[in-house]
DNA sequence: ACAATCCATAACCATTTGGTTATTGTTTTG
DNA sequence: CAAAACAATAACCAAATGGTTATGGATTGT
């Protein structure tokens, strides 16, 4: 289960990466030739990131004839929430961000 | 500003490092010494994790004759922490526990 | 049938990373 | 003052990382 954690933390460490997921996350499910277009480097680079991603449950893909779909998997960013809970302590954060909605539910 | 961000991820990345971040706000300022007996690994290792994390501003550190005390700066988890909000989505497990939060601070 | 497209894998390479031991500069202690 | 303790830095090393080009296998289009 630490193990899980970890592959989330290194997977999300590098930029490339955390661009492909945010690409998935904000446009939806996409093929390897779409985010090879964004990614801004080669198809076998984008493969092997997502490979990285996948180990960490954070992509899921889909094959459908010679093109995979890859979509985000935001649950998989779990461990990574539980994490900062425990050892952030990030409670006045998120008492700021509970005022500001709050106020934004009850104007 | 994303180059910030950047130091945050990478700095966690490694295990070795979060447990040391994990053993700083658990226990509070602590030296080199108690750290390395901590971390498992030698006295430079430790440092130079220890400069890591001073370089993503995770930790901040104090001298103190021979010694140097180094302590966390949770604040430092917050592009981390709004990155998630951003792309993680995690609304409804945040929900959750605040109302859980809420519950248990006003029965 | 053949050519082109899509994607994964292989093979390779430079750089970064995480660790080590050795050393050095300060402080503290005997 | 001499010796020990603390922490940073240097020098080094193996392994991991992130990228590349080349190749191959499957599918689609002409």
């Amino acid at each position: 289960m630490q193990a899980v954690a970890n592959n989330v933390f290194r997977a999300l460490a590098d930029p490339t990466r955390r661009a492909i997921f945010e690409e998935l996350t904000r446009q939806g499910e996409q093929t390897v030739h779409a985010l090879t277009r964004y990614a801004g480097v080669s198809q076998p680079a984008v493969s092997k990131h997502l490979t990285v991603l996948k180990r960490a449950k954070l992509v899921r893909h889909r094959r459908d004839g010679r093109e995979t779909h890859y979509r985000a998997q935001p649950d998989a960013l779990a461990p990574m929430v539980n994490w900062l809970d425990l050892y952030g302590a990030f409670w006045r954060e998120r008492f700021d961000r509970l005022e500001n909605l709050l106020q934004r539910m009850d104007p």
